[in-house]
DNA sequence: TTGGGACGTTACTGACCGGTAACACACATT
DNA sequence: AATGTGTGTTACCGGTCAGTAACGTCCCAA
């Protein structure tokens, strides 16, 4: 190579990132892409290493071992996910009600557009062993997730809006699942109309 | 071994199998339950072939390849699921109403009893090879189920029928997958009542 | 200028996995 | 008694995987 490392990967075209950033942040980023892609378990981490322009000693001196790097990628995955609350707040200012309506077009948006389904999902059902890290953090993230859409409801001045929410969250989580398994003809085509329809329901008395 | 082979997978406790069927069969069950504990990626074919009290070879002389007993385990599973309508017609026949609330028991009981969720969906999220055998599978299997509440909800008399039927299978199918990420205190909690309410306000009109 | 920390390269280990070959054995049918 | 089918046993192959060791390189800061 006559380019300077740096360069070499700007260059070389067939790496997931491009970027400038340090080989820890391009090792994340390219675990979860290649997760994503094909499974945890179906990812070795030399590819990980090379998908992110690095090797793979380097990504053992940041991440002690696989699971930890898949931690490490279930939190940064979970902590994007959070951003979803403020854009909203930041979207529909003070109107938990539009908030609550763009929090459903958002998901059936993103069904509409990738049948690869929930990172956090597919690594729980992966992940089986007990005691696993990652399951706590999927665990956590998800009630999280729950938890703030428990609070939009009621914000939104719903009176039973714990079970509002609950419902939403199954149908969205049903959505995601079914694009993965049925493909795009699924049940889940209707998602939007249905979670609206539910909120009117909901919101009536 | 002082006794003969079929006495020595009788009395061997820590077989999976210990009935008096066919290498096949048994190959198949000791697959389905291993791949239910493991996933499909997280199981040799050793330990299937074990399980089952046979071995790799009578395994490979009756399934080419790993894929292909996967494909015969998921059709297998998803033939014991079609039972159910049969079951639903049996229990309460020539009630499609009855039938419906029916469905909706069978499957709350089922997510309250065991969180590792719906096998073919677990196997959609494994298997993510584009062309694989089993993809097939499981999209037939789902779009026919999802095609026989259709056709349950339609004999209800229910007028949108299609889509009760679809939101059904989203909440159904959440609820399943939430109890798996979330653990036993996710919103599936309430699957069967929100089921209900959506069946009576669908019966309504 | 010189150290040191971060990173890259190569090579290796031991385990596991999917799949195959060769041979031995049991049993039912004829 | 002879035959063929289904099955069990052992050993092996090539590949992949997670993880480690040793060494070399770059660049920044003191």
């Amino acid at each position: 190579m006559s380019s300077t490392p740096l360069q070499a990967i700007a260059d070389n075209s067939d790496k997931l990132v491009t970027t400038l950033e340090r080989p820890r942040e391009r090792i994340v980023k390219s675990a979860i892409e290649l997760f994503r892609q094909h499974g945890i378990k179906g990812v070795g981490v030399d590819a990980i290493a090379e998908a992110a322009g690095s090797n793979k000693m380097t990504l053992y001196r940041h991440f002690g071992c696989k699971d930890d790097l898949v931690c490490e990628c279930l939190k940064q995955v979970s902590s994007e996910k959070e951003r979803i609350w403020t854009d909203l707040e930041n979207t529909y200012p003070g109107d938990p009600a539009k908030q609550l309506r763009g929090w459903v077009d958002e998901a059936a948006q993103r069904i509409f557009n990738d049948l690869r389904g929930c990172d956090l999902v597919n690594a729980a059902v992966e992940i089986k062993e007990a005691g696993h890290p990652a399951q706590k953090v999927i665990m956590d993230a998800k009630k999280a997730h729950v938890q703030h859409l428990v609070e939009l409801c009621r914000m939104a001045g719903v009176q039973q809006y714990e079970q509002l929410a609950q419902a939403l969250v199954l149908l969205v989580e049903g959505a995601r699942v079914c694009g993965q398994s049925i493909g795009i003809e699924g049940p889940q085509q209707r998602l939007k109309q249905t979670c609206d329809a539910l909120i009117d329901a909901f919101s009536k008395h």
